[in-house]
RNA sequence: CGGGGCGUAGCACAGCCUGGUAGUGCGCUCGCUUUGGGAGCGAGAGGCCGCAAGUUCGAAUCUUGCCGCCCCGACCA
């Protein structure tokens, strides 16, 4: 018998990795700090990006591709910016090597590059560098722009698909003729994100604003969305930034508005990344395994045949078929497993380590009593019912499921969310997890002494938190409405 | 870059303290029996014990150096 997973409760971490290990999710690759995507890992991250590309056109973007490199002179043009990433930098100094004689290779130090490129750890730069070029009167604009594209931080520790050397992700770019605008698109696009987060990765998150020590670097203001782990972490999820003019002063982007005036045009920039899928796997899984929202798993069905010869295979395998062919007609992504190297009761395990949402088990019991077995991944309850009317039972099964995990999640964020008024209570409730609302006096010192003895940031303030006037729970400085505190990944 | 740990079969590990023929489990191959929740029994295949030097009659084991990986911190989406 294969080894059980770690128990979440005992040691999440352990039990986070063996999960995206044994799910074929991803692995950790030779490469320093960098990770290999598996097939089926990266089928989920494909629907991520089908559903996100969707949300992306319908609110007027387009997708273009802009350069790996970026030369290190755009990276400085913006100094919040240039400070804010220079420490994270893979920097590209030569362009040749050479062998050395002995069999091996070096760099051959007559190839040394007059400028250094930097890999791009995000694009604002070489985008406003291009967008120079495109954006001269008001009719330009808005310019409504995304990639999706590999970038490079080199923090110096790792986890998959959590933090990772390199890392998939899609940035939005936008250019606008107005302030007001730019603040539109940079809320509308946070709500693309909130929208995506609920109805497709079924995780409940909450908006709002981050502090200016946690803002974006070179950002006027930093949205984002945060998520609630299992274990009590909080996790962003993804961020909306409006840039003001900050990018198109440092590359001198101007257009001539309406009233035939220069001036410089208003940013924003927005980006989620591959970590979404650290995302989805810390918010909804189990003991057993993997737990997908059928929105986003590749698999939404699976049917294991259950024999003791070639020949009840086949009669199963008979009826199988045009169930097969009916799922698949209604839109269902389903997989008959009749491979003959793994028992059933491996296959069950398997499916539900890979968090398939539906398990369908057909034996020569069944079919003589004309029933067939449905097994829910999300609660792991299974029934036995008549194949009449199975399609449509399924379709409706699949939206339940879809439904029951974003509520099970909502349900644990609320559980563990906690009004705090008194240090004491604060310095206790974050050692248990979980997000804290507090008062707090706005300062950045604050914020600091916080962080440095308890480890809890400020996450965000949120957007729909009503006013309401309270003592700063650390200095008890007067504080005009809640924020959230908790620790994060 | 600091603090800890680990490198032995495809994978997970024991053996090391106290030097003496290379072990266990999973996986793999073959056979038989099984098959409604990760099958059982039997027989096999598979190793430069991370690399290098030293001590010794003899090193997986002791010593030194190097390399690599993991965890914890600083950094961070």
């Amino acid at each position: 018998m294969a080894k059980a997973l770690p128990k979440r409760s005992e040691n999440y971490s352990e039990w986070y990795n063996e999960i995206v290990k044994r799910a074929d999710l991803a692995e950790n690759s030779a490469v320093r700090g960098c990770m290999v995507i598996k097939p089926y890992g990266y089928a989920i991250w494909e629907k991520m990006q089908r559903a996100l590309d969707d949300m992306f056109k319908a609110t007027g973007h387009v997708n273009a591709y802009f350069p790996l490199f970026v030369p290190k002179s755009f990276l400085e043009k913006e100094e919040e910016h240039a400070e804010g990433f220079a420490k994270e930098c893979a920097v590209v100094t030569h362009y040749r090597l050479k062998t050395d004689g002995k069999g091996g290779l070096m760099v051959d130090p007559n190839a040394k590059l007059d400028e250094e490129l930097i890999i791009r750890p995000t694009s604002e730069t070489v985008i406003w560098n291009t967008y120079k070029n495109w954006i001269q009167s008001w009719r330009d604009l808005p310019l409504l722009i995304n990639q999706w594209c590999n970038i490079v931080r080199w923090e110096m520790r790792t986890r998959l698909f959590l933090r990772t050397t390199e890392f998939l992700w899609q940035e939005g770019h936008t250019a606008h003729a107005t302030e007001q605008e730019a603040v539109e698109e940079t809320e509308r696009m946070l709500g693309v994100y909130a929208t995506f987060a609920e109805e497709w990765i079924a995780l409940p998150v909450r908006k709002g604003l981050k502090s200016p020590n946690e803002r974006f670097a070179g950002a006027v203001e930093t949205y984002c969305i945060e998520a609630l782990m299992q274990d009590g972490k909080a996790l962003q999820s993804g961020t909306s930034h409006f840039l003001g003019q900050n990018f198109a002063k440092s590359f001198d982007v101007k257009f001539v508005n309406k009233e035939n005036e220069q001036e410089f045009a208003w940013a924003t920039s927005w980006g989620v990344s591959t970590r979404l899928m650290g995302a989805l796997i810390m918010a909804h899984s189990d003991d057993q395994g993997l737990v997908l929202p059928p929105k986003l798993a590749p698999i939404q069905v699976v049917i294991i045949p259950i024999y003791k010869s070639p020949e009840d295979l086949a009669t199963i395998s008979t009826k199988v078929d045009p169930i097969v062919e009916e799922l698949k007609a209604a839109g269902i992504s389903v997989k008959y497993d009749d491979s003959d190297n793994q028992r059933s009761g491996w296959k069950f395990a398997e499916y539900e380590l890979k968090g398939v949402p539906v398990r369908l088990g057909l034996g020569m019991r069944d079919i003589e009593a004309g029933t067939i077995e449905v097994a829910r991944r999300d609660n792991l309850t299974k029934e036995s019912r008549p194949i009449e009317g199975l399609v449509d039972h399924i379709k409706q099964l699949l939206d339940e499921i879809q439904a029951n995990i974003y509520q099970r999640a909502l349900a644990f964020r609320e559980a563990n969310t906690f009004r705090v008024d008194t240090w004491d209570e604060f310095k206790d409730q974050i050692e248990k997890g979980g997000f804290l609302l507090a008062h707090w006096d706005g300062t950045p010192e604050t914020e600091e002494k916080i962080k440095d003895e308890t480890k809890a940031t400020i996450r965000c303030i949120p957007l729909d938190a009503p006013a309401e006037d309270g003592e700063c729970v650390y200095s008890g400085a007067p504080s005009g409405g809640r924020v959230i505190f908790a620790r994060a990944y």
